[in-house]
DNA sequence: CTAGACTTTGAAAGCGCTTTCATTCTGACC
DNA sequence: GGTCAGAATGAAAGCGCTTTCAAAGTCTAG
């Protein structure tokens, strides 16, 4: 097998002496082999370590003829900190974790970039876990970061009670979305799923539709009851009677929203419109209805949300509420960059928008 | 703000002699704050760091009384070892960089979930960074996951020369889909592009389609590459002349494809059937077929690749040449775990299925 | 001029762990 | 009973960096 001389801790040679002098060590690692430390950029720019760090991390007032010197030791040295050492020493490990739900979620990945883009640019890396919607999982998940030495660590909606976040947060930065939340170093970022469901319902009531289906998500996330609560208050508004028979339970996966459909046509209740709790469930519910021969939007509406940037291209195109999956993730991890740094974030989620597509029109239109 | 106690250093209390002894220092870390160290299970064992180490790695034998009263040491106070410093001290982080090209992208995210599950169980943490197609940033993402001192990196295909990936195999192991290549802590993986390609094709002609379009991927894509020999071969093993008119250039999203279809049906080229180099492109076609007023599968047949999951819901649902990419991601990160280990990998991708669906059915039947 | 107040700087300790080296114990064998 | 190889263990060095502490300069004001 190869062996890898990386940090070439296993072929160190044996002692010869009790105790080499700083000067042997150092010149023994100028002849080349590992990666420059911050002894040799010290060397090179005669001074010492503790100066270069100074410079690196800008943490004392260093004279500017050495601050110059220093700078061109790295350079030309190519020196890059490392990060386990910093992380060792200083506390920091300039590593964010992230909680996700599912790693292959559409929305979950624009979120992930938009996370990305935000902290890398900024020195940080990220690390993904999932807590595949199961809360002793994400605390499992949160272990692991934890252990990581994570400096923070967002966490994308999920199932763990306001309570253990808040104790999480005493130990170090959290951000939070999908929930409202406030508590020391503990930052939450909440899309408005109400106004959402508002919107989407109010749109397809707007096109003259008043037996209005709804398609909901697992009623253990927050953001599915919300949707439901602006659903309802919608029809409410209009003078639109809540009838439970047009509510029916789905998953938020594309199997649950044809199987509501089955269920919805089963109990042959009158329909013209289906408003699905998220895209997936959408798409599915549109399969549903071409199933039974009943064509969106011709003879059904359908609204979804989310807006996933598959949607556009479904047959037909999808209406839905666009959720800014990706404008989330860089708010989420601005606002962390924030806490880092001991700013108050004062990040806020943009507004819910209705995208009209072709699978919603106007009734007897 | 609020100061984080976690890694208690900028408040560590001014010393007052010179040089605390061990103990003194000791019992005052066991007095409760900060995480548990070997030091503490080392005291509470009765035997030195050393020994709990040795345990720990098993690089040693240690006498069965001893290592009995360090479990259970280990077990009472919770200890859990620092990354961190082992990375420092050993040279190892248990950490292993995952270049994807696109975190957003469901492919990606199914095989970054076959990784995580490989991973995760073996103690390791993926570390998952995106070369956006691109190989200056690619090489980018490697210099970030090789300063973050990860054991080993798994690239999931990208636009990096073989040479490249050559040379980064000197620094530590590397594993990489989407092509095959042979050298020193190298291993590939590569799933039949061809094979998959011939597959797609040849369901087509086996449904009497003769005239039958093909939306290629980016040309530097080798697997792009690769489809499109598949559908070549496929032709001329069926003995029908492969027509460069039927091609039209896609880039793997869904308005490529849309695209194509109308650059298609401008050139007034008869075809019966559409295979498409990706999934997305086939969606996307598919959409411009309808605004067309041609009806899938009864005017044009679609045959897709990559078999998404979304796949299977769309309308009509697709058929699609199945490609693994949660198996692959298993696949490469219980190879990188066995070279880890300094084992031979001997992973073997699945080869190409055609999942029949919908979208494709006989000629005039 | 010189005491006091800052600035700048380097030496050294320390982060938590691994690994080497030396030491102490066994037990086997002559 | 004595010698010696091997097993088990602890002390200490070291990974690369940050941070404290003290020393050495540099001013400024009295």
């Amino acid at each position: 097998m190869r062996r890898y001389t990386h940090p070439p801790v296993k072929l160190r040679p044996p002692m010869t002496t009790q105790k080499r002098s700083r000067t042997a060590r150092q010149s023994a690692k100028a002849r080349g082999n590992g990666p420059v430390t911050i002894g040799m950029v010290a060397q090179s720019a005669g001074v010492s370590a503790s100066t270069v760090s100074r410079v690196l991390n800008g943490t004392a007032i260093v004279s500017d003829v050495k601050k110059q010197a220093i700078d061109e030791a790295i350079a030309t040295l190519g020196f890059v900190p490392n990060p386990i050492a910093r992380g060792l020493a200083g506390g920091r490990t300039f590593s964010i974790g992230v909680v996700t739900q599912a790693l292959d979620s559409p929305f979950y990945g624009a979120a992930m970039r938009g996370i990305e883009d935000e902290l890398l640019p900024a020195g940080y890396s990220a690390l993904f876990v999932s807590g595949h919607w199961d809360a002793p999982t994400e605390a499992r998940c949160i272990d692991v970061l934890q252990s990581r030495r994570v400096d923070g660590i967002v966490v994308l909606t999920g199932r763990l009670t306001d309570q253990a976040l808040k104790s999480y947060a005493k130990a170090m930065p959290i951000v939070v979305t999908g929930r409202t939340l406030k508590a020391p170093g503990l930052f939450t970022l909440n899309f408005d799923n109400f106004e959402g469901g508002q919107l989407a319902t109010q749109h397809l009531i707007r096109l003259g539709h008043r037996r209005i289906a709804f398609i909901t998500g697992d009623a253990r996330h927050p953001d599915a009851t919300e949707r439901m609560r602006g659903y309802r208050a919608a029809l409410e508004a209009a003078n639109i009677d809540f009838d439970p028979a047009l509510v029916v339970p789905g998953e938020y996966h594309e199997l649950s929203g044809l199987l509501a459909v089955d269920r919805l046509l089963a109990t042959s209740q009158r329909f013209t419109a289906i408003f699905a709790a998220n895209d997936q469930m959408a798409l599915g519910a549109a399969l549903g209805l071409q199933r039974r021969s009943l064509r969106v939007p011709e003879d059904v509406s359908i609204v979804g949300f989310d807006d996933l940037p598959t949607s556009q291209y479904a047959i037909p195109p999808l209406t839905s509420v666009h959720q800014p999956a990706y404008e989330l993730g860089r708010l989420a991890a601005s606002a962390m960059l924030q806490l880092q740094a001991g700013v108050k974030p004062t990040a806020e989620v943009p507004r819910p928008r209705l995208i009209a597509r072709e699978s919603s029109r106007r009734l007897h239109g």
